[in-house]
DNA sequence: TGTTAAAGTGTTATGTTATAACATAACACT
DNA sequence: AGTGTTATGTTATAACATAACACTTTAACA
């Protein structure tokens, strides 16, 4: 997925985005992101903790984890699947710009994590429905269970 | 949301949908359904346990209540929602007719449900994005983290 | 009508995800 | 050193979900 010199290179970018407002990426949160980048998909909470034992042989408390991908999803480094309870980095962390709301596409089997964007058009048509329901969209971040095509030719 | 009157009508209906193709509607899962119905929201199978007691003193344990909460989403009476880990009634339990995949707007703040039927344009474009990032939608029922007005006008 | 296979339910144990509440450590600034 | 702030540790518990096995009811039919 990524190499380890990738990965550092992303931490380092990382850390300077979180230093330019004032937020500081500690030792554990790099952990917890580092395993995340270097994973490709998406973990559970409990599955970061065996991998940042596993990886760096460090024990980090549920509750810390739970508290770092919080932090990091405030800095948008990381995004929360709600449909499948995990997370995964950020697949734009190295871009300066902002960002629209992300789009998750989730493989059910492998659990790996595509983020696209979708046409605005799309989904302002979305929106439109909604609105017409009498309900006001919080927040437009779809997550969808697919099956990717690796999965899929596998199992053919 | 649903008079005793209709919701026994409603459960006559569903009984019937069920021995239509050799299924049984039995006690318990009548009250599961009922008291879904009654509240007219999304529920977690544990508030489910708690409405049972309440609404017919009948006490029926967790385990039971999933798997009655599985035969009725087979049978598609209700709809399990993964974003809220919470189940709906299915809100056409009475049409005759068989209906696409649903989509639903979550009330975050009251946890009223609406199920809506997105334009099959907008879906298939969707779909399209999906296929064009390498995935398959396995599923392309939506769920949508939503405010609905009479929420909004409260807090307003 | 009695036997039986399948379906439904009870029961207990356990797994998984997440948060509350409170204590301590580390850092940053004076 | 003193003080405020942020991060982390620790323990307990809430909330959601399934596994495994035993017992009971149902309907089906010899």
């Amino acid at each position: 997925m990524h190499s380890t010199q990738n990965i550092n290179q992303i931490i380092t970018h990382a850390e300077t985005l979180c230093k330019s407002h004032g937020a500081r990426l500690t030792t554990k949160r790099k952990l917890v992101l580092s395993s995340l980048i270097q994973s490709g998909k998406a973990l559970s909470a409990y599955d970061l903790i065996d991998l940042c034992k596993e990886n760096f042989n460090e024990n980090i408390p549920a509750m810390s984890v739970y508290r770092i991908l919080e932090f990091l999803e405030n800095e948008k480094l990381v995004h929360k699947l709600k449909l499948a309870n995990k997370y995964v980095a950020c697949s734009h962390i190295t871009c300066n710009h902002d960002h629209g709301v992300p789009q998750f596409l989730i493989c059910g089997t492998c659990d790996h994590v595509k983020e696209i964007s979708i046409n605005k058009s799309t989904i302002s048509q979305l929106k439109n429905d909604v609105e017409q329901a009498g309900f006001q969209l919080i927040n437009s971040q779809l997550e969808m269970n697919c099956i990717c095509n690796s999965c899929q030719d596998k199992s053919a």
